[in-house]
DNA sequence: TTGTACGCGTTATCAA
DNA sequence: TTGATAACGCGTACAA
């Protein structure tokens, strides 16, 4: 059924050899590049064209080393969040005419260092990276000693040579978490799927960037309003809609419940709402909702799902960018993004205690 | 910022000199293939790890010819539809110690044509494809030509010699349509996404399977109930929110307009809820909506939408095992997948005339 | 302007 | 079991 073909691929030696030049001469033709007489050239373009030559670009990157292949490591294409990411990537790539190459890690350490591993033996110009960790870095630190730029999408690590592209959720989580104050909220959850192997402050795990960016943001709110955060409603490494269904359970029976939710994001955020829509709690009637990501599906959510939307394609893109920047110009500039929020009607005051 | 490094990585030559041995022995020794001596092994085996030594798989590939690589051809990474079935391929090459190269072509013919040659210039050992048309087929003949096995993901396409992994939606549309119609639906729209190029049959484009096959279901199913249907009722190219909300607007001024619509897609789907709240459309208290696709969030649209579920991440998975069987068998089999139909809230009984 | 010859790092061949 | 050598297809220094 599948057969290898019989007649190999033509190269630039049959070309040569049907135009009647030398191997370089064909070489300079095709790749247009040092000096070749127009009669000479047009010559050997008609003899590729007629053997219908294409360039093997393997054997091109063996000589030059480069492979016009950008390695993109996240924890789960499916993810909203990264698919967008990626398609900002892949868009900024084929701009300037560079592949994408993609793997994921389930947020497993083992399949990034794999996958680091295996983007270096094929020869990638450049890795793109949402790590999963920001302490075990032996492997990301082995890009830089291959020569190779390190880009890191959204998170920041420290001692790190690499450029990062940032998206500071903090200010935009801050407005959130003041306008649930405004609305008379002083007992607000924040759930997250983070599973972090780090130190942690107070309990709350601190050294991946986007994520203490998100409790900055929201722990500086709350005492703004001179209120104190409780290590109770603040909840890490939610993972599964069982988990989540758990930690909806054990904050609805704690003496003094959440009356807002914070979501890290967006799958959190729907295994959120599913859970409460098990429970038939209200939103925001009786819960007030806000997700600190954006998807396509948020105007539609019932009710239409507060957001706070960071501009992940752009990041995506800027990613790419800053990657073939650094891989041409040798050098390539940190970006800093901002959130925003969009105010839709999955928050609302907070329920006085005869509703609830 | 990001020199090159001034100590080039080690190469089988190094090893074979630090080791006292030839290349070739340190080759088969690190290859683990012909026949070495298990004290020599050793010997290798110590000094590639005291020089850090790693394959390089840009020039492995060179003289095999192969690359370990599968390369994907999607329209958008961002389509939920495709981002879970890039999740399953790259979870089923991953498996096999492949590797996955994607490229996007917004449903543009010149960009698919574009990545078939690019994939192919950088000898991917597979190419897989949502192919955007059935007629303009030379770039995937060529695939074949190259002596690459080529699979159709999700799209059949007749006269090409390639594996296709299809999901038959028909059954499941046809039994969602006869839903609608005992609901007491007659004026049934469906509103796709589809830019087809091929021949049309009564205004229908044909040519695209899963087209042919959603739209048979659908046209059975009113057949059956001895349904004309109504070309009106039809439509296609509808690729932009504003357009979405055009054909709303035009299906609703209609002498007779629809009590039930069908969305192809997920974004469709979501467009069409989204003019739907625009105009304050209750659904399914004015029109039913059913989406003949599924994604994440469709339990928790307001409200939570009846679907036709595709099985896209074992579709992905499928396509990617097909390629890997067909790389190194030299033969696979097609894979036939059924969508089945979750039932929700999004559709119920045709209004009466009273109440529109 | 043109052509020859070599190098890239690996695997494959084959004689020792 | 081993090692010298060729081959993969391209770019490119260097000489003509």
């Amino acid at each position: 059924m599948f057969e290898r073909p019989l007649n190999r691929e033509a190269t630039v030696a049959d070309v040569a050899r049907r135009a009647g030049v030398g191997k370089s001469t064909a070489s300079r033709a095709l790749g247009s590049y040092g000096s070749v007489s127009s009669e000479v050239r047009l010559r050997v373009l008609a003899a590729a064209e007629e053997l219908g030559y294409r360039p093997n670009e393997v054997a091109r990157s063996m000589n030059t080393g480069r492979s016009r292949t950008l390695g993109v490591i996240v924890s789960d294409i499916e993810n909203p969040y990264f698919s967008v990411a990626m398609r900002g990537i892949s868009d900024a790539a084929n701009a300037s005419r560079y592949n994408v190459i993609l793997a994921n890690t389930s947020e497993n350490l083992e399949a990034e260092i794999h996958a680091v591993r295996v983007f270096l033996d094929k020869r990638v110009d450049a890795i793109i990276v949402a790590p999963s960790s920001a302490y075990q870095i032996e492997h990301l630190k082995a890009i830089r000693t291959s020569g190779r730029p390190l880009v890191l999408l959204d998170r920041k690590v420290p001692g790190l040579d690499a450029v990062s592209v940032e998206i500071s959720i903090a200010p935009a989580a801050h407005e959130a978490t003041s306008r649930l104050v405004e609305l008379g909220h002083t007992r607000i959850a924040y759930i997250s799927s983070l599973q972090t192997d780090g130190d942690s402050f107070a309990g709350f795990p601190l050294g991946i960037s986007s994520v203490e960016d998100r409790l900055h943001g929201i722990l500086d709110a709350l005492e703004e309003a001179a209120i104190r955060p409780d290590p109770e409603l603040i909840r890490f490494k939610v993972v599964t809609m069982e988990r989540t269904a758990e930690v909806i359970e054990e904050l609805f029976h704690l003496a003094d419940p959440p009356t807002a939710i914070l979501a890290s994001d967006s799958t959190i955020a729907r295994d959120i709402l599913l859970a409460l829509r098990e429970r038939d709690v209200g939103i925001p009637a009786n819960v007030s909702v806000i997700a600190l990501d954006d998807f396509p599906w948020s105007p539609l959510t019932a009710p239409p799902l507060t957001v706070v939307s960071p501009p992940i394609y752009e990041a995506g893109f800027a990613a790419a960018v800053a990657a073939i920047e650094a891989i041409e110009e040798r050098t390539a500039k940190p970006v800093a993004l901002q959130a925003r929020v969009i105010y839709r009607d999955s928050h609302g005051p907070a329920p006085t205690h005869s509703t609830r």
